[in-house]
RNA sequence: GGGCUCGUGGUCUAGGGGUUAUGACGUCGCCUUCACAUGGCGAAGAUCGCAGGUUCAAUUCCUGCCGAGCCCA
């Protein structure tokens, strides 16, 4: 005994960044990763962030919880790998490039353009690995990976080279999504709608009789490419139609200059006059239709937005142009009846927000219709947390109707890695674990020859390279979720490790949220699906989505988001932090924290709210339910600083008193029920757990019990606090790194976040707990008692008091209830 | 418009066909300075979104509606 080793007084937000500031530099391989160890392995399948200059507090929080899951499967003895990896291909950074110097990709040098990119996301992945420390991710760092690395990119060649020869990659002239601004297809996960008002018009054509019939369009620019007009095929007033011919009422060159009049049940016959003009391509239905009928395309608009020579007079205008003059002519020979404005959705392209057409073009696709059926078997495989977002993947799944186009029209993207032969008849592609550029490079050796149509091997590279002609790179890239999905295959040694591969895969873990199942989920589970008809993961964890302080999403537009840097140096060197949000009224509310800080951010992340359910994010919430939890386990800790650690702590001690083996045996189960709560990777249980106990009967009823026990030196006692607190630390440093660390440290000499094994029990080897559980309620009810009875006579809780009963249960503890009470006998 | 989730004291949250519905924050009252006022003890506070239905019994199951979120047409 004597005075507290911990000698700060209180927990602060500095004293955490100080140990924060030196938890990765002491010790750098803390947190690495051995494949051939004899432990189970545990790999799991970060996200990896997109770097875009601030990180979301919502990813933060799930970032943090994801950490929880790394820690507490070490902690139960795992081999965890939680590899750090940053997204850095796409779309994002080459708008970031051009906004930045004002000029768009296609005026650069492409190897230029690429360059410039790299160079910008190099500075926003810097500011993300400092957060992903401040938040105190145990990642493997020094392994790094980034998905814009020749590492990685040969990997999503690689596949592609496989799935090409296999026939699951085939190349195809089809319909496509395509942002005409952006110059680039898209995939029906990154379509998203708008409301945007637009002009309805009632369009009259003529039959070959002369017969006048209307018909609604928001797109009359597109008559030129209308292949077939549709009546339901039980509205009575067109059946006399079906079969006849409507003539156009546009001009058009090179087709026919009329189209016949058919059934089909997906025309509205309540919207507008019932009869729908069919084109391609205005919309998916149409795409539909064109196939189902096996009509043969108009190509209307090309890959610049532009109307076609087909268009007649509109040729070469922009689509709205078009739409403007189209309905101008109309007018003017008196073929339109009436234009009504409405309020419609479009489709426009995720990124760039512009509308997007569809168009005929030659793109590559992964195959997954004919895989959908055994994707839903394998993913019964998985274990999805909570197991009710196992929905969200079938839902998507059960609506896979097309293949998934996986070419890009962009720079910054792994290259599709192929090569054409002069005359077209024969592809190039590269071995395995090559990363290569064909829009600039050759094809390096050891490449093999293929016939383009049957993917048969036709010779080496090397050997007739000088046959083949003039070489045409591929100058198309892959869709970024073509590299994205490959992550948990790259991450389990998939190329760079099979050993490991064959002991980690399918992959443990795959943590994420819920708005991207359709994306990156549903993509791996296909990849795996594909390549070895496996599950990829045993586990997928899928959470919800932070939202602000009312249940709305957070977003710029409406002015509620908040930073996360925001958060995690809230109180640090005693600044407060303020937020102004726009309420839902649109008023805007003041928040105000003194300290949060990333053990307390973490701490109510793990307590807040069950996986899966969106969680609301309040700082002011954040700092007044749970900086209190930490400052009493701080105290309890310094409580415990002041007496000597017994030199036996690991032992199984045989001479305990009563009250000990009883609070040890409420400490055995709670330990018990954390481990259990670990091992089904349940946080929220496993938080509950811990912080129940440390701040109730723990100090509450056993601390004060046994004071007069400690200060007098009781070997029981103390060896009973000292087991107890530094236990409750292991368990509790998945939660709270840094503050554990801090700690265990400077009171057992070794942290907790270091420990690779669950402690074992205290006296459940022992001793039946059964007796010593049933006490806790008469023990609980009875102390409650004294001290309601001492405060309604309105005495001091220290005042004596006389002529109690204890009951006859709790006799073995007498007489530190009486202590405890001041009871006079 | 459709599908899937969610809706529990002022706030956040647990639970789940049947005794006085869990815990936390906040509020109020009292206490304390020897780990902790960044504390302790206690009290008040909920027709479990609304309306029907199934049942001996529903907050829990079902249907509809309202509100929020995600996804889709």
């Amino acid at each position: 005994m004597g005075a507290p080793k911990i000698v700060d007084k209180r927990w602060t937000i500095d004293l955490e960044k100080r140990i924060q500031e030196s938890h990765y530099v002491a010790n750098e391989d803390r947190y690495s990763f051995n494949p051939n160890s004899d432990k189970e392995l545990f790999v799991i399948d970060t996200p990896p962030p997109y770097p875009s200059g601030t990180w979301h507090i919502g990813a933060v929080a799930q970032y943090s919880m994801i950490d929880v899951i790394a820690r507490s499967q070490r902690l139960i003895g795992k081999e965890v790998l939680f590899p750090w990896g940053v997204d850095r291909n796409g779309i994002n950074i080459e708008f970031t490039v051009e906004k930045k110097t004002g000029k768009k990709m296609r005026t650069y040098d492409r190897g230029e353009f690429l360059d410039l990119c790299k160079e910008t996301i190099e500075g926003y992945t810097e500011a993300m690995r400092h957060t992903a420390k401040r938040v105190g991710l145990s990642c493997d760092y020094q392994n790094e990976y980034l998905t814009d690395a020749p590492n990685y990119r040969s990997v999503t060649q690689s596949i592609f080279v496989d799935l090409f020869k296999r026939g699951d990659i085939i190349e195809d002239l089809r319909p496509n999504i395509y942002d005409p601004v952006e110059g680039t297809t898209i995939a029906d996960a990154e379509v998203q709608r708008i409301s945007r008002e637009t002009i309805l018009c009632d369009i009259i054509w003529e039959t070959e009789e002369g017969e006048q019939v209307v018909i609604s369009t928001t797109r009359p620019e597109l008559i030129c490419a209308c292949g077939v007009v549709m009546v339901h095929p039980e509205d009575e007033r067109y059946q006399h139609l079906v079969g006849r011919k409507l003539q156009l009422p546009m001009p058009v060159s090179g087709r026919s200059k009329s189209v016949e009049v058919m059934t089909h049940p997906s025309v509205k016959s309540d919207f507008g006059s019932g009869i729908l003009m069919v084109c391609s391509f205005g919309d998916q239905n149409d795409v539909a239709i064109f196939r189902e009928l096996g009509l043969v395309p108009f190509v209307a608009i090309d890959l610049n937005g532009r109307l076609t020579e087909l268009s007649g007079p509109l040729d070469g205008m922009k689509v709205m142009d078009a739409r403007k003059l189209a309905i101008e002519t109309l007018e003017k020979s008196g073929k339109i009846s009436s234009m009504n404005k409405r309020m419609q959705e479009i489709p426009v392209s995720e990124r760039g927000g512009n509308p997007v057409e569809i168009i005929l073009l030659k793109e590559w696709y992964v195959k997954q219709t004919h895989v959908t059926e055994r994707l839903s078997e394998l993913s019964h495989e998985c274990n999805f947390i909570p197991e009710r977002n196992r929905q969200f993947l079938h839902d998507w799944m059960d609506g896979i109707s097309i293949d998934w186009p996986i070419s890009r029209r962009r720079w910054y993207h792994t290259e599709v890695p192929i090569w054409y032969s002069e005359d077209s008849s024969m592809v190039v592609v590269p071995p395995n674990g090559h990363y290569v550029q064909p829009w600039r490079d050759n094809p390096p050796s050891g490449s093999e020859v293929l016939d383009r149509e049957s993917r048969k091997f036709i010779a080496k590279y090397d050997d007739i390279a000088d046959s083949l002609g003039t070489l045409h790179g591929e100058i198309k890239v892959f869709d970024t979720w073509m590299d994205s999905s490959n992550s948990n295959l790259f991450v389990s040694g998939y190329i760079s490790n099979p050993e490991m591969f064959e002991r980690s895969f399918p992959t443990a873990l795959r943590p994420q949220g819920k708005e991207i199942v359709r994306t990156w989920l549903y993509y791996t589970m296909l990849k795996s699906a594909l390549l070895f008809d496996k599950p990829a993961f045993k586990n997928i964890w899928v959470d919800g989505l932070g939202m602000d302080p009312w249940g709305r999403k957070m977003s710029k537009s409406l002015g509620n988001g908040i930073d996360a840097d925001s958060v995690l140096e809230c109180g640090a060197g005693g600044r407060t932090g303020s937020w102004k949000i726009k309420g839902p009224a649109g008023k805007q509310v003041s928040l105000k924290a003194n300290k949060i800080g990333s053990e307390c951010f973490r701490l109510w992340k793990a307590c807040e709210a069950q996986v899966g359910d969106d969680f609301h994010i309040n700082p002011e919430e954040i700092e007044s339910k749970y900086y209190g939890v930490l400052t009493k386990l701080f105290n309890i800790a310094r409580f415990a600083s002041q007496f000597d650690v017994p030199p036996d702590l690991d032992s199984r001690k045989s001479d305990l008193s009563f009250e000990d083996i009883w609070i040890l045996s409420e400490f055995d189960t709670m330990m018990m029920s954390v481990e259990e709560s670990w091992k089904k990777i349940d946080i929220y249980s496993a938080a509950q757990s811990i912080k129940g106990f440390g701040t109730g009967i723990f100090p509450g009823h056993w601390l004060e019990m046994s004071k007069s026990r400690l200060y007098d030196g009781d070997v029981s006692a103390t060896w009973t606090l000292h087991r107890m607190v530094r236990d409750l630390l292991a368990v509790f440093s998945p939660i709270c790194p840094f503050f554990t660390d801090y700690l265990s440290s400077m009171l057992y000499q070794k942290s907790s976040v270091d420990l690779r094994s669950f402690p074992l029990p205290a006296v459940s080897l022992d001793h039946d707990t059964g007796p010593f559980l049933a006490i806790t309620d008469i023990l609980v009810d009875f102390n409650s008692n004294i001290w309601k009875n001492k405060k309604d006579s309105g005495v001091s809780l220290k005042s004596e008091i006389s002529d109690v009963e204890i009951p006859p249960e709790l006799i073995d503890i007498q007489a530190s209830l009486n202590v405890m009470h001041n009871i006079q006998l």
